[in-house]
DNA sequence: ATGGTTGTCATACAA
């Protein structure tokens, strides 16, 4: 038997149906358990289901809009359950959840929250930017969740694009991302809260401490991307206390990065161990 | 200080 009782790849793919064939590569390549993805922009009758189907990810579970936001999480191992929160009182398809089913074997019962945090807009002000007001209201949202629903009482795993680079060594320059939206001191102030408060384990940096740099997300606008290498962590593996004890990997896929065609955002892979 | 790119949908807007 694997020592691996389970794996998850999140994604923030800017497009499900424009990019699935490189999907498809990277699930053909990696053979993730669970992959989750956001910003699919897909509306649900135009989810490419029965394409992830044919690549054996039978269980799914998605919500998107036409054009914007959108999460999904395709499986294969069964689902007990799937859960859509609409964040902020907004039915806008920026949360998913799954919770294993007793046939995942020593992954039975582990609940899965993928959530994409909204971008915020380029001025760091909520009197000035509503976007910006948006994403500190869906932090707070993320915080009232926690706080009644306490997910990592339970064996649980919250992955997505959180569009916020928390600590120094997850940009490529402290100094000139302060006023950035993505990392001002409100912002990863309220993850690093929102994290800790309610005791989810920072998956990546378990892994790969600081203060080596680890980015997730590198801009269309580079002329050469990987030569500037002006990257951000912005998408994040936060894990309960009770399997902190079995991560047994992080993998950024940073190759992913060159592929045709790419997302600006690379898969990122946690493993536990049984 | 500014603009740089991409995707979607319709030619603006969000990221």
């Amino acid at each position: 038997m694997s020592n691996n009782a389970l794996s998850i790849s999140t994604w923030n793919i800017n497009s499900v149906r424009l990019r699935f064939p490189i999907v498809k590569d990277f699930l053909e390549a990696e053979r993730p358990d669970v992959l989750c993805l956001q910003e699919t922009k897909s509306p649900d009758d135009r989810f490419p289901a029965a394409d992830f189907r044919q690549a054996g990810y039978l269980h799914q579970a998605f919500v998107g809009n036409k054009g914007y936001n959108g999460v999904a999480i395709v499986s294969r191992l069964p689902f007990a359950e799937t859960q859509a929160m609409p964040m902020c009182g907004r039915a806008d398809a920026r949360h998913i959840a799954v919770t294993l089913a007793p046939e995942a074997g020593r992954a039975a019962g582990v609940t899965i929250h993928n959530f994409y945090v909204p971008a915020g807009g380029d001025v760091p002000d909520p009197d000035l930017n509503d976007k910006f007001a948006h994403k500190l209201a869906f932090l707070a949202d993320m915080d009232r969740w926690a706080a009644e629903t306490a997910p990592t009482k339970r064996p649980a795993v919250l992955v997505g694009d959180l569009n916020i680079a928390p600590y120094e060594s997850d940009v490529w320059s402290h100094k000139q991302l302060l006023d950035v939206v993505s990392h001002t001191p409100v912002e990863t102030e309220t993850l690093e809260r929102l994290r800790s408060v309610h005791g989810w384990v920072d998956a990546i940096r378990t892994l790969k401490p600081e203060p080596e740099r680890v980015y997730t997300w590198w801009s269309y606008r580079a002329q050469d991307w990987e030569a500037s290498d002006r990257g951000r962590r912005l998408d994040h593996v936060w894990v309960s206390p009770d399997l902190a004890g079995r991560l047994a990997s992080v993998e950024i896929h940073k190759p992913v990065r060159s592929w045709n065609r790419p997302s600006d955002h690379v898969p990122v892979t946690v493993r536990l161990s049984s």
